[in-house]
DNA sequence: CCTAGCACTTTTTTCATTTAAGTGCTAAAT
DNA sequence: ATTTAGCACTTAAATGAAAAAAGTGCTAGG
């Protein structure tokens, strides 16, 4: 257990280095607490002892390592309670009354990136637990239309698909059937049960089956078999510890690719607020995510937010907080 | 009129430049042509006073500039034929038969991103080129509803709305209200009818008509008038001459922000392919666009291939051709 | 236990020097 | 009238030495 004054300087330095990245010297410090700087550089060799606290060279100033921003973030951190302004650009997509839960989320997560300078992402509910809802044609010429899918969380996609010779009678009549039989199936099983309970039914009545068959099964197998959105993707450019670096932003922003997102978010088993901060997470040892579950009515998700390890814990958590309580009623 | 010897010396120049992003010097040319390198010397001079070529500073070899690589792509640039690799990948996109039209243009230019290692764009045809077809809603719960719109180029959006106290009946009957009355419009004229066709009517007989009307209406001006879609975004990372200035990446990646392209894309009369080079496009002095519109049946759009000035245009050129040959028939 | 003080380390900045690449121009050669 | 050899000159890039800045660790005394 550190003592009274080592956590004070620990937090001193951490949220020193948060507001600029510059490695925090023994003499600032010695000012705010009342002490000579001998005395913190003392305290700093022990926290460095104890593995929170790090130097870039051997005479330089001290920044946090992980378990430092962990430790700050486990004990240190007071939540900030959100200013004005930003509550009140929050309120004005939370106070629409016409957009739908999932665009409400979308929109003001667009609003915090905007406002943190970090990139957000939204997830929808994982693929085997949206179910296979409904499915909806419209034609749009002879050889077009299409496909409109609904999942019972609310998850809804198009897709455009070509069919030749095939009857717009047809084309319904197996729409129904999959609204029949399979509809309330985990959409990543919907493949398999279109290959052995729709198919050979299909085959007894419609000449190009096997052409219908597939268009279907690619329209299924297409399906982003989790909503996602990611917002203010580029905002990685405006962090100093990343603009210096090109190689680490572009494996960031592979990190960031829509369908790489997926594997990267950690799934939380509970419904609080995690922070994984560097090596915690999955996409880069440089950033910290910050992420909650959400759960309203029937459709859940994810939302997180990723900045730089020095990001804003405090800001950011309130943030998150106030997005999960006002979604939540 | 340049000589013959100048045009060789400029074409050389060019090439050798985009192949590697280094100022040209005489030697290199005078083997090339085998005569002294104080010919070439004077003849580069000559050609720097046609505006034709630049030094990066008093005694550096020679880069193209912007009236350069103009002239390049105008009287020197022998189109390549397609490598059989390039055309191999792409064939696998066009030869499948199941894939819409649109969905054949994006996955191509995909692969074109990846190959090439530029950004490239599909944008639908013009916002009041697209005509209102059709509108559909699948109820998803109680409150939710999907709003699909389908405009008759074939380009479709799905839009959900909330709803409280409108009875799906007064939905399904406003909508065939819309489709009846209003189908043809330009999109950007829907708000318009909507509010003095539409309304009045509604207002009769639907209780909530106002909340009604403007979850309609808010469906519709947040249709994204043109289809657009941006495939490899971050591929200027991999150009050398923006990698070394984060500054010009951040404009270059607003520019290519998804509304923003629109207004950065010139308009072109005809259907031939376009290079803009430097300061003759919108996007960026550093880059050049290469484009060319499309029309298959009534689906028309344009499609466009972003890089360096420096970029390879024998071989963009080819691509583009090669695509809209394809496209087209 | 705290702190003044100092030797020491490392990075950053500055400046001078050298090297490499390439030019423009002159005068001779073709 | 062109072409070319040759050389003085320019600039950027690389190298290196020196000084300045920031900060540390440790010692010895309060």
């Amino acid at each position: 257990m550190l003592t009274e004054r080592q956590n004070k300087i620990l937090k001193s330095i951490v949220e020193r280095y948060i507001k600029s990245p510059n490695p925090v010297g023994s003499k600032v410090i010695s000012k705010e607490i009342n002490c000579s700087s001998a005395t913190v550089r003392n305290e700093m060799g022990e926290l460095e002892r104890l593995g929170l606290l790090e130097k870039t060279h051997t005479s330089s100033g001290r920044v946090p390592s992980e378990a430092g921003y962990r430790y700050y973030v486990d004990n240190l951190m007071e939540l900030k309670k959100m200013n004005a302004e930003d509550m009140l650009k929050l309120q004005i997509v939370f106070r629409n009354q016409q957009l739908a839960l999932s665009d409400v989320i979308t929109k003001s997560l667009q609003v915090i990136s905007d406002m943190m300078n970090y990139t957000t992402v939204v997830l929808g509910a994982k693929s085997h637990e949206n179910l296979l809802k409904q499915v909806e044609v419209i034609p749009i010429d002879e050889e077009n239309l299409t496909v409109i899918i609904v999942t019972d969380k609310g998850h809804v996609e198009h897709k455009n698909i070509k069919l030749q010779d095939v009857s717009l009678e047809e084309v319904r009549k197996t729409v129904g059937l999959i609204n029949n039989l399979i509809s309330g199936t985990p959409i990543d099983e919907v493949g398999n049960k279109l290959e052995f309970e729709i198919k050979p039914i299909i085959g007894n009545y419609v000449k190009q089956h096997e052409q219908l068959y597939n268009a279907f099964y690619n329209v299924f197998t297409d399906f982003t078999n989790q909503e996602i959105n990611i917002m203010g993707r580029h905002k990685m450019l405006e962090q100093p510890e990343f603009s210096s670096n090109i190689e680490k932003i572009k494996t960031v922003f592979n990190k960031l690719e829509d369908q790489e997102i997926i594997k990267n978010i950690e799934e939380d088993n509970d419904n609080n607020i995690k922070v994984y901060i560097g090596n915690e997470n999955n996409i880069d040892s440089d950033v910290t995510v910050i992420q909650t579950k959400f759960k309203k009515g029937n459709e859940e998700g994810t939302i997180a937010i990723i900045g730089p390890k020095r990001m804003e814990y405090d800001r950011v958590v309130g943030l998150l907080e106030y997005m999960k309580e006002n979604i939540e009623r």
